[in-house]
RNA sequence: GUGGGUGUAGCUCAGGUGGUUAGAGCGCAAGGUUGUGGCCCUUGAGGUCGGGGGUUCAAGUCCCCUCACUCACCCCA
């Protein structure tokens, strides 16, 4: 029986984990920096901790999650995002105290049952980071400077910051009354979608992407014009500390978002180069998450970054080289059975080795030993092993010496960290 | 969930109007040097032509179904 894998996700191949392993090296070294510090949450958790947290209207929870029973008949789901389950964590741990601020970061696979397309899976892989503590708009503009940073050095070209303010539970419900209202009188302009968002979720509807809907909404109040003063002093000042910081941004007025706990600040980074599937990272302030879900009061902001948008977005040269190992090909059974001692005293010297396990010839040996990009070939025949030598050959100038085997290990170990190997 | 495109060797792809043993390049393996890499040359391995059914004397090629991949809608990282 031929199995194959399930639709919608993907085996990340030896060829190209690199790139896997570079984001996260580099995001961590960052987020580090920033102060953040890794936890690490379940892949499942109560089906009602997304229900209540992402919202039960929204597309995730109603149709997108694996959710299943356990045996004891209690409704568990694969984590869709990485928020809500930080936000229970910190809860059950009590780490969430007044007046002190932490900032954590996560990574790991999410799942989502949507249909695959070009960056989208199933199976995916997120980053995230969360601020808990405080709702001072420097650390909005920290956390937008942070991911800034973060595509700097990751190299990747052709993305656009955008950002806007939801507004708070104070005027937040006077502007969707009043979109709505707008939105009622333009029906009839509006696709079939439209129309039932503008009951069930309007703000969604000036993200819609159909160019009607786009010129039905031209003269539509906008978010911006209607937060209270509050909420406008909070997003003036995130708008001069990037400045002041020179992170290049658009106000997009009509950038709303997916699950329902975003308030105030919210922000997308945009890559020109996905198709449809442009946001690379994405996030916002949550200021009444934690305590709707039975914590203290606290305000927060988090984003998330999916990877593997962010992994076809990397230039290839990007690939960095792994240390040049030395390769060690034996020839002859009795130099065969020399081998499996003399890689562990190797190895235990910490000197990356590899070997022929096949019995090739000395030929196949060499052409191995130059794909794997040795720096050395040590070779062990007959005629060394009657001499107690190795014959060693640098790669590159084709220079050979003989080195007796006993004293190899240490021999050995001198040459190639004197060349940074 | 809805539409469009595509499914031939590990990879990228050729295979007019259906007609004998299905091809190339790359990669892989062996050899060209009695024990020596990259270039070059030779040879070789590797395919139920996504799967199932149908039309036909004959199907990789036509028809139907199905699955997968892919792009867009939707949704979102």
């Amino acid at each position: 029986m031929k199995i194959s894998s399930v639709r919608g996700v993907k085996d990340i191949l030896p060829e190209e984990v690199w790139k896997w392993q570079f984001i996260e090296s580099v995001s961590q070294r960052i987020m580090e920096d920033y102060g953040f510090t890794e936890i690490r949450i379940p892949v499942f958790e109560y089906t009602e901790l997304f229900a209540r947290s992402i919202g039960q209207e929204t597309d995730i929870v109603e149709k997108e999650m694996y959710t299943f029973q356990d045996s004891k008949g209690e409704s568990l789901s694969l984590r869709p995002e990485g928020t809500a389950g930080v936000v229970r964590a910190c809860i059950s741990h009590r780490r969430l105290q007044p007046d002190s601020v932490s900032k954590l970061y996560y990574s790991g696979p999410m799942f989502r049952h949507e249909r695959p397309q070009k960056g989208r899976y199933r199976q995916f892989y997120q980053i995230g980071a969360e601020v808990f503590g405080t709702d001072n708009p420097w650390v909005d503009a920290e956390i937008l400077s942070m991911l800034h940073l973060l595509f700097q050095r990751l190299g990747i070209p052709g993305t656009t910051l955008q950002i806007n303010s939801l507004g708070c539970t104070d005027c937040r419900p006077a502007y969707r009354k009043a979109l709505q209202e707008f939105l009622v009188q333009e029906e009839a302009a509006l696709c079939t979608d439209c129309r039932r968002r503008t009951q069930t979720n309007p703000l969604r509807v000036l993200d819609c992407k159909r160019p009607d809907c786009k010129e039905a909404t031209q003269g539509a109040p906008s978010v911006l014009a209607s937060l209270c003063r509050d909420c406008m002093a909070h997003f003036e000042a995130v708008k001069e500390a990037l400045g002041l910081m020179g992170v290049p941004y658009e106000v997009n007025a009509r950038l709303v978002r997916g699950l329902d706990y975003y308030t105030r600040t919210t922000f997308e980074l945009l890559s020109d180069q996905l198709g449809a599937q442009n946001a690379v990272a994405a996030g916002g302030r949550y200021d009444g998450l934690v305590e709707q879900l039975g914590g203290p009061p606290t305000p927060a902001i988090g984003f998330a970054l999916g990877m593997e948008r962010l992994a076809t977005l990397l230039p290839e040269e990007t690939n960095h080289s792994r240390a040049k190992p030395l390769y060690l090909a034996p020839l002859g059974e009795a130099a065969m059975e020399r081998v499996p001692v003399l890689l562990h005293k190797l190895r235990a010297r910490g000197i990356a080795v590899q070997t022929d396990y096949l019995g090739k010839s000395l030929k196949s040996q060499m052409r191995q030993a130059d794909r794997m990009g040795a720096a050395y070939v040590g070779i062990l025949g007959e005629d060394e092993l009657s001499d107690g030598v190795i014959l060693l050959r640098n790669m590159e100038t084709k220079a050979q010496t003989k080195v007796p085997l006993e004293g190899f290990v240490d021999q050995i170990a001198e040459t190639m960290s004197g060349e940074g190997a």
